[in-house]
DNA sequence: TCTAATTTTTGATCAGGGTCATATAAGACC
DNA sequence: GGTCTTATATGACCCTGATCAAAAATTAGA
């Protein structure tokens, strides 16, 4: 509604190269031909505006083709939480399913393009393709999964194991799009990794001056260049409190 | 496995009280009949003993019946955390579903009985009866949202609005089922309620004498009396820091 | 019923990270 | 290119909640 692009084009998944990412594969050309005809089109987010925000309501997915994205939720006294960062190949929306309504805002913090996936038409095809029916739940799972491992982030680490958590699970994911495994650039503020990771941007910079006094990152603005992965993650191991 | 119970017995959803939290609503005969026959059996649980635990095969999901679990996911360096508690009603392993291995703990807090869903019957099914489908994906996705509210809530809360809004929580689904709104007892330890809080038991053993001392709660033992349930709500609301 | 183990409470002390302030650097926009 | 805004870095100080310790209360077990 706020920034409904006009400029939807009709797309196929069946020759994305993103596919492995989105899709379930050992789809046969029937069953791509079908997912083809439910995706329905993309849309073009601009930098610093949303996909959806909170209270709009829910019609699809979102896969992400290009850009990066942020999901924060809200509460009414004006907290505010990250709850990810999404990278091309990643499905964002599922938030929506349970009540028809968007319960977190999805802003992109680059340009960026998404296919739309009515979810209506996944719910139907699902039914008629188990490999989709299969994924869908995957996805969701994966989700949860993901979601677990955040809130042990925020429960049990400390800054620097918090920190050390985030980038090397960034460059993990980069480095499965075809990316270095060194070096990275942030696509979000301090602050906003501050909000994710449950610490004040002060904190975050403070943290990121460490690494570098210990030589495992350099760091130039939003250029990270990781020096010694393992220290970072002799950081994450660095045995529990209790 | 190491806690499987022999005496499952045949049970049926279509006449169980808890239909209504487990089950979508406005089913025929025909399909209430189908999912009697995908559920396929009960299994009871012992206090202290596993449902499932990380690791193990993923075969299927746990509506609870009776009794009380919590779930929690735990890293090689032994850190640990509580990811939720539930309740009768309440759907627990949609965390195996993504890679068919479980990924937390479920640890009954009380003797428990759990109706015993097998996954690929449940897939099965979803696929010819969509209101079922419907309600799995609405399940998975409430899971993600609550989630975010449990990273909101570690995120961005103290300790106190911590322990508000988890006590608020608690009592509106108990609530939900027919229990009081004031009067609680808690299945957890303190330790466990610091876990999924990201606090110390200490913390929250004062973060209680403080309610106490402020007639906003009672509490002996685990029996927990709220005196002020507004006191609780302006404690979580009051303003967040920024 | 008595003993042992576990859980909870409370005190004293400390430190990690928050807060506030300021300086600097980098983008954004005319 | 120059100005304005936003983002980042860093210092000084403080507060919340962690840590360590010990006592009290419950629960479990013999």
């Amino acid at each position: 509604m706020n920034d409904m692009n006009p400029l939807t084009i009709k797309i196929a998944c069946s020759n994305c190269n993103l596919r492995e990412l989105c899709m379930p594969i050992g789809l046969s050309q029937e069953e791509l031909d079908r997912i083809d005809d439910a995706v329905a089109s993309r849309r073009k987010i601009k930098r610093n505006t949303t996909l959806f925000r909170t209270g709009e309501k829910f019609t699809s997915l979102y896969a992400i083709r290009t850009g990066f994205f942020k999901t924060c939720v809200a509460s009414e006294e004006g907290r505010d939480q990250v709850t990810g960062f999404q990278m091309a190949g990643e499905v964002v929306g599922l938030d929506g399913i349970v009540n028809d309504l968007h319960t977190c805002d999805a802003v992109a913090l680059e340009d960026a393009e998404v296919c739309v996936m009515p979810w209506d038409r996944i719910e139907e095809l699902s039914r008629e393709v188990p490999a989709l029916q299969r994924h869908v739940h995957k996805i969701m799972s994966r989700e949860i999964v993901r979601e677990h491992g955040v809130m042990l982030l925020l429960g049990s680490m400390r800054a620097e194991e918090r920190l050390a958590t985030f980038l090397l699970n960034l460059v993990q994911r980069l480095h499965a799009r075809g990316f270095s495994q060194s070096e990275l650039v942030l696509r979000m503020t301090r602050e906003e990794m501050g909000s994710f990771l449950g610490l004040k941007l002060e904190t975050v910079s403070r943290t990121f001056s460490k690494f570098v006094e210990e030589g495992i990152v350099e760091v130039r603005q939003r250029h990270v260049h990781i020096l010694n992965t393992d220290g970072l993650r002799e950081i994450v191991n660095h045995k529990a409190l209790g």
